[in-house]
DNA sequence: CATGAATGAGACTTCATTCAT
DNA sequence: CATGAATGAAGTCTCATTCAT
């Protein structure tokens, strides 16, 4: 099965973006990665920018695909809560590079780009909202700022990612998920 | 009340590295914002990295001054993780462009800055560690990993710094350190 | 016959450098006078100080090549010096600008350079000294200190670098061979 | 006894532009060198190159007064010949530094200085060629080319200041000068 | 007179992008 | 379609020179 040259270009592009940085990464360099001719990106993409943005967008597609999931409706909060772990937990595993490139490069977002991350990232959070409400109007959890709420949870899902990513902190994604979620729902405290 | 030029240049560059990212960012600018010619940053600094690094270097030694206060030892625990909170997010809505900074641009970050910065944070983590231990022995908390709670907590922290920073949320650093330790003390089930 | 760009730049580098000298040599003027883009240089050398070295030791190899024939080890003693006073006045009148520049600019040549430099300058006065003490064996030669005639004969050579190159002396190479060789072997005095 | 200022300044610039030569050489090191402040210089000269020729331009008189005794008319022509070697060797050794910074770094002389040098010199080769038209008129020297007789006598007194400046050849002037002056007299030929 | 902090013109070099092959 | 040689805009940094003190 041939891959196409777009997609061959996305994968190298993904690879040298996340081990250089946006801007010390080379439009020669991921030719070379891609196996083919500097000229030949240009027929694939505008620019390097564009390149860069294409590159992330699809990147991110997948992973508020896997995030996302449609079929967890009836789930209890907390099971729907440690799904959402989970799922971001594999993915920073399995993306390491890429994960990196996001938190770090941001300088070269674009408004566009931005305000699709931007968006993409609400509606995932409002989901996170959505499953908090739910939470609190059906008796799971304590009356708090969902806001509030919101905040700690998409952040605690951040947290995870750095000591993955750069630390190399190997932990079972399920025990992790169950472990956190377990915290968040039942405190610190003895 | 005359500013010296190194503290005047140091200033102008954390408001255009801030603003631009370390690559955007151009010495003319700085020199421009700083009111001074181009060539007066080089009476000071040896290179556009060196600046970065010195006024990054600069910057968070004030951060972690303020966030490592010695005097707390005494405090339970959940006291003592709500001031460590507080004095985040005060530092956050007081320096946003620099906080920003120092998550984005990490790229040019060299071996010596990155194991200052790692090394910085390693500490205030291990404060974070004993005061989960210490707690734990007190029997204030449950018995739970260490190293899962430190990364929650300080995830937590940290995901204070996006709203915060990007979204421009307005809320009382008070109320919004007792309220999040409060969650992860009591957890979010009723 | 379409000449290799990298040759274009070195003849340009030539022309540019030998009239400028090193430090007042442009970049750009030497790619306007290949007639080629400032970068593309750049393409085939990797600095100025490589590209005028480069050019330098290409130059320095055409001259050692011409002033070291083999197979003259069977003439007299005059004839031979001679030969090699008559090849040096050739190359000098052929290449009056790069013939300066050797003269001229050696405060960038750096070690490595300056060494072959030596070496091959050593190599061709060796072989002077040779003829010289072979003459003086042969009884060709009166005896005298080799080393003072060494200097005084590659000196000589030397002396009518300049007011070929300089001050445009004309005068045919093979004239000028012989009177000098017939003054040095038999004096000034009457 | 106190330098004046001016003086010192001079001294001060030989040093540093024998060892750097011209273009690497820094005003502030000149500075540095004579004591004083950088801006000090440009009360006393108007540029680096107003002070490169006129440091020149003071110490070449110094040579050419020393080559150029009045009172050896009556002496003949060999002796008169040795005591300019003499004279010349002697100045290189003692001004080591400068002879080579003469030789090598030509490509700042502007139009004027260097036809202040090629009038000094002509003068001096005047000198030379009445010399050697006295000697012929006398009968002490063969009938020859007085140019080329000219153009070898002062190549061989330039011959001298290569071994003896970059080389550090140790030898007695007089001796040199005698030799020098035997070998041109008498030629090579036993 | 003396100073040295400040300046900015100008140099080398990089690298995204183009286009003839 | 594919290529990579060629390009030139733009950036960092140097250092002679100025001028307020």
């Amino acid at each position: 099965m041939k891959k196409g040259k777009r997609e061959l270009i996305l994968e190298a592009a993904v690879h040298v973006f996340s081990s250089k940085g946006y801007h010390n990464a080379r439009m020669e360099e991921i030719a070379a990665v891609a196996g083919i001719g500097k000229g030949t990106i240009y027929e694939y993409f505008p620019s390097k920018l564009q390149l860069f943005q294409d590159m992330l967008n699809k990147s991110l597609q997948v992973y508020y695909q896997n995030v996302n999931p449609e079929e967890m409706k009836q789930l209890p909060v907390e099971q729907r809560l440690r799904i959402i772990f989970e799922t971001h937990i594999k993915f920073c595993r399995d993306n390491k590079e890429l994960t990196r490139l996001v938190f770090w490069d941001s300088d070269v977002f674009d408004q566009e780009l931005r305000e699709w991350i931007y968006t993409q990232r609400q509606e995932k959070e409002e989901r996170v909202v959505e499953i908090i409400e739910e939470g609190m109007a059906r008796g799971e959890l304590r009356e708090l700022d969902p806001m509030l709420v919101k905040v700690l949870l998409t952040g605690s899902v951040a947290a995870m990612w750095a000591p993955i990513t750069l630390d190399g902190w190997e932990i079972a994604p399920e025990v992790l998920a169950r472990d956190v979620t377990d915290i968040l729902m039942n405190g610190l405290k003895k």
